[in-house]
DNA sequence: TCCATTTCGAGAGCACCGCTCTCGAAGAAG
DNA sequence: CTTCTTCGAGAGCGGTGCTCTCGAAATGGA
C-alpha cells in the first residue's frame, strides 16, 4: 500500500468536487443535469470535465450510486438502531428512514425510482446497492420467521410462481416461506408507492399530515405481512 | 352550431398529426421529445410547430391528457364489463387493464407517474383524468360498501388523520368508512408501485412470470381490503 | 370581384446542450 | 535537465427549444 501521489489526491479530490456540484445543480435544477453548468460552477470549461468523467452518464451512475449506498446507509442503519427483537418497530424505523431520506433528498430518489433516463442503461454495479433497502425489509421477515415470532400466512403460493419467488429467496439469502416473502416485497412495493406519490406530488396535495397518513399505511402492510404489535 | 370552417378542419387535423407523430417519438426514444424530430418526420421545420402547439410542455400537456383518459378509458370498461355484483372480479379486472395499458403504452405510462419534469408543472385540467384509475378502484368499494358486501376494517384511524381521509372521501364523492377508503387508498398505491417497478426493471428481472406474480399481489390487497373472494 | 386581414410555413438566428479534437502549459519521473 | 504524462482551454460539430421576420396563401367583407 503505497501512499498516493499528490497528482492523485488532487485527482480524487476533483472528481468529490464535481459530484458534490453536480448533486447540488441536482437538487435545484432537477434531473437533467448539465455538464457545462457544473463546469461553469467550478470555473472550469466543460471540456476539462471529461478528464474525470468520460460521459454525463457515467457522472449521473457515480450519483445514483452514491444515492443507493446513502438510502441503503439510512435505511440499515435505522433499522439496526432499534430493538432486534420488536419487529413491527424495526419495520417501522426502516421506512420512516427510507421516507425521511427520500424526503430529504427529492431529486436523488427521482434519479434512484423515477422513470428511467431515456438513453440510460444502469450499470450492473448499481444492483447491489440498489438491493440494500429491500433487503433490509426482508431481512426483518427473515430474522422474525427464524425466531418464531412470525408465521407463515395461511395462503399459498400456486405453483409456476411459487418455485419463482422460493429461487428469489435463495439469491437474496433469505429463508422464507414463498408466500411471505412474497407478502414482504407486497411492502417493499407499497413503501416505494407510497413515497413516490408523495414525492411527485399526486394524491397527498389534500391530505396534509402526510406523516400520519406514512405511518397508518405502513401499519396497514405489516398487519399484512403479519408483523407483531409491539408490546407497550 | 355552424360548420368548422376548412381552415378549422386542417388545422385540427394539423394538431391530431403532431400528436400522433410525437406519440411514436415517446414510444421510440423515451421521454425527451424532440419538437425539432417530430416537424422533421412531418417534413416541416421547427418553428411551424409553434403555430400549433405555443411550446413543447403544451405539447406534452396535450399527450399527457390524452394517455390518463386512455388509462382511465381502459379501467372503467374493463370495471364496468364484469358482473358489478363481484367485487374481487371488478378489482381485478381493473388492476389488470391499468397493467395491461401500461405495458402496452410504457413512454405514456412513464410520462404520466414516472419522475416530474424539472420545469414542467402540470396544469389543473390533468387532476380530473389522473383520477379516473383511482376513482375506479374507490368506486369498487363504495358500491361493495353501500350493498353491504365489504366489512369496514377492525381497526380505526386515529384523529388528526381521519377527519382529513373522511374529507377526502367527500372531495371523492365516495361514502366509505375513512379506515375502508385507506386501505383502497393502499390498494391503488400498490397497484402503481406494482406496475412501475416492472415498467421500470427493478426486480422483475428474476421473475418471469410476470401475470401470476402481478396477480398473487393484487389478490394479496383485495384480501388487505376484504373483498369477499369471488364464487367459483 | 377586389382588397384588407388573417393564417401559416420557411428561414435565419440566439443561447444552450453533449461531446471531440488539438494545443500548450505544468507537473512527474528518469 | 530532459522526456513523458496529465490536464485545462479553446474551437468546433451537430443537436435542442424558442423567437423573429418575411412572403405566400387562404379567408372574408365591401
Amino acid at each position: 500500500m503505497v501512499a498516493p501521489s499528490l497528482r492523485a489526491r488532487v485527482r480524487a479530490g476533483m472528481i468529490d468536487e464535481i459530484k458534490a456540484v453536480a448533486r447540488r445543480h441536482l437538487a435545484t435544477d432537477g434531473a437533467n443535469l448539465s455538464l457545462r453548468a457544473v463546469a461553469r460552477d467550478m470555473g472550469m470549461v466543460s471540456s476539462a470535465i471529461y478528464r474525470y468523467f468520460p460521459s454525463r452518464d457515467d457522472l449521473l451512475t457515480a450519483l445514483i450510486l452514491e444515492a443507493y449506498d446513502a438510502l441503503g446507509d439510512a435505511v440499515e442503519t435505522a433499522d439496526a438502531a432499534v430493538d432486534q427483537a420488536d419487529l413491527r418497530e424495526r419495520w417501522h424505523a426502516a421506512c420512516r428512514a427510507a421516507r425521511a431520506w427520500s424526503l430529504a433528498h427529492p431529486a436523488e430518489y427521482a434519479l434512484l425510482y423515477g422513470s428511467p433516463v431515456p438513453g440510460y442503461a444502469a450499470p450492473d454495479d448499481t444492483v447491489a446497492p440498489a438491493q440494500r433497502p429491500p433487503l433490509t425489509l426482508v431481512g426483518i421477515l427473515r430474522d422474525g420467521f427464524a425466531a418464531g415470532r412470525l408465521q407463515p400466512p395461511a395462503e399459498e403460493v400456486p405453483e409456476p410462481l411459487r418455485a419463482e419467488v422460493a429461487e428469489l429467496g435463495a439469491l437474496l439469502s433469505v429463508d422464507l416461506p414463498p408466500a411471505l416473502l412474497a407478502r414482504g416485497m407486497a411492502g417493499w412495493t407499497q413503501l416505494f408507492g407510497l413515497i413516490s406519490f408523495e414525492l411527485f406530488g399526486r394524491i397527498n396535495r389534500t391530505l396534509p399530515h402526510r406523516d400520519e397518513y406514512f405511518d397508518h399505511q405502513i401499519n396497514l402492510m405489516a398487519d399484512l405481512i403479519g408483523l407483531p404489535r409491539s408490546a407497550g
